[in-house]
DNA sequence: TTGAAATTGATAAACCGTCTCAATAAAAGA
DNA sequence: TCTTTTATTGAGACGGTTTATCAATTTCAA
């Protein structure tokens, strides 16, 4: 049925490694949140309040942030909720940030990712993910 | 008295085009504000407890927002808190981030500098701040 | 199958930041 | 200067997000 072999079998090496049990309800939140780029709790809560009603908001917060010491998720601050990303969605978590009207604006761009890498490489690194948000105004709000 | 003429200035611009007042908290809050590169507002209002014990939080949070307004001031969600950012300081933030043992490299790159530019101006933005942080495994943790 | 140990769900509590409002202070006008 | 208008302040209430608590349940190794 999951179509998520090779992040489950993160997950599971984590567990392992903690004494941490495999549930039906990680199970589920991984299903799901490896189908989406980035997710807040709420939203997750009620996307699966359908497929199990009785799923507590709770056990998604402490569900995610594990996926964070798992390595599979990272927590960013946003406004003032917390996004979940998925990192094996590599590549797309590049943001502008507009500081007046918080406006967001998402990119991608190539040359500064394989800047990144020399960056890394010189200094002994492997990258395994990153975060770049760029603050500043938009046009409308230069005026 | 107050060494940060030209910031005070910017300040009091604002204020006038604004139909707002120039009153002696805000003169202090400024004042305490520059000489720090970046500060919450809990810390900002430990630290003037002694100047002022009647500050109030509310006042600080106030005032941090309309330095942001104001040009003078950036915020940036990090963890649970808001960091105040001063602008002034355009020191440079990149962080290279072990995830196996927590190791942090600083590094600053003008090249990527350069291209975060590019980026903000076609989509029309002009930069204020960044973050940019690569996560990933030193060469000791890869074994 | 049993039992120890981790997890869950529900909700209380903590936390951060904003809002409210009466009292006060700052600018503008006479 | 004195008065008037208007913004600001301080204190605490409030609202939204995340974490802590705890009894009941589930997992998993023996």
């Amino acid at each position: 049925m999951s179509k998520h072999v090779k992040e489950m079998g993160v997950l599971k090496e984590h567990l392992g490694k903690h004494q941490l049990k495999f549930t039906r309800q990680r199970e589920l939140i991984l299903d799901a949140f490896l189908k989406q780029e980035h997710i807040t709790a709420e939203e997750m809560y009620h996307q699966l309040a359908r497929k199990d009603p009785h799923l507590g908001l709770a056990t998604i917060y402490r569900t995610l942030n594990l996926f964070c010491e798992a390595g599979l998720a990272q927590a960013r601050h946003f406004g003032t909720q917390t996004q979940y990303d998925n990192i094996s969605h590599k590549g797309h978590h590049d943001h502008l940030i507009c500081t007046g009207c918080g406006k967001i604006v998402e990119f991608e761009n190539c040359d500064i990712e394989r800047l990144q890498e020399e960056v890394a490489s010189r200094n002994g690194f492997t990258i395994q993910t990153h975060r770049l948000e760029l603050y500043g105004l938009c046009s409308p709000c230069r005026q």
